[in-house]
DNA sequence: TAGTTTGTACAGTAAAAACTGTACGAACTG
DNA sequence: CAGTTCGTACAGTTTTTACTGTACAAACTA
């Protein structure tokens, strides 16, 4: 009775937080299962999980691995139980940093790669001598917009840094300071 | 053949972004498209587009959608076609704000709710008197939890707002300065 | 050693998302 | 006014993704 009470408002906060992670790139039921250890005193099991989510272990054990690779959940001993137990990660400024460096960094040093490689071939086709002016224009023109790109991501690299190093807490501190 | 070799160098830059699309909550297809308008020079049509990708007109409607809803392109005029042309928004840093404002706004103010709903409840939980000590001790705990949730949020919101202000860029300028 | 238990790879199935074609309202044209 | 053209709602289809059950290797137990 009064455990269900508190059942209900931890399962509107885990339902919120499960919804809203496809921001983080992460499915609904994934992220009710983040939800689920985040309230959880102690580290839990994969049947365990499987048991309160009504899900089959096969899935606990990939929606895991997801959670781990993100760092939102680590992997802990307890003794006495020969089974995996994991726990959720509960500092969220940490996991945002989390994520941003281990999905938004790989993903800015493809795009500056894929950059650098389309325009170092506009700058050859540039100086063919028979190339024709309108293919030549676009070619400048894509140039400009590259080189742009190229400053973003070198801009978006800065920012994941000083989520990394912590230096976006001078300019947002943690605690708001009024 | 001149063109061709622009097109490939074009080809990859689009490719990589739609592919890294994903990040932003984007469809491949969807990011495949405002690639393709990036690098036009001139705004586009829905037909344009479907012959440029070869994919269905309803599809473009509903893709030119999406893009317009995170301000990714935009619906400009030109005198002499009847049809609605598009055109992307060319500066990424303003995309990358965009996308916190429009996607991870609402969300942060959805959690904040639950969040807030949920304490109220365990508080009113914590004065009963009849309450199992087992209950209460649990509930205490997720009170501390949802508090630190909260400061999270708050967090998040006010980063958002240093991203929508331009305050960011006191700290990571756009233009590298050294 | 043989017998359990645990986690996961893999193949198959169920559910969800993306995409298409048709149909139709709204806005133009003559 | 009838006749086009344009964009999109909607239903149906295809493709992708999520999930399950089986099977098996690795690690433990007696």
């Amino acid at each position: 009775m009064y455990e269900e009470r508190l059942d209900k408002a931890r399962e509107r906060v885990i339902e919120t937080i499960s919804q809203n992670m496809n921001l983080y790139g992460i499915t609904p039921s994934v992220g009710r299962l983040y939800g689920l250890l985040y309230f959880q005193a102690v580290p839990m099991t994969l049947d365990e999980m499987k048991e309160e989510l009504g899900m089959s272990k096969t899935s606990m054990s990939t929606s895991v691995r997801n959670l781990l690779e993100l760092k939102m959940v680590e992997k802990v001993w307890r003794k006495g139980s020969r089974k995996d137990q994991y726990q959720a990660e509960e500092d969220w400024h940490q996991t945002f940093v989390d994520l941003f460096t281990t999905k938004w960094r790989p993903s800015i040093s493809m795009n500056i790669s894929a950059i650098e490689k389309s325009l170092k071939e506009i700058n050859l086709l540039l100086e063919e001598e028979n190339a024709p002016e309108e293919v030549l224009a676009a070619a400048r023109e894509d140039v400009t917009k590259l080189h742009e790109a190229l400053n973003y991501y070198d801009w978006l690299g800065r920012l994941v840094n000083s989520f990394e190093t912590g230096e976006i807490y001078q300019l947002v501190p943690k605690e708001r300071n009024s």
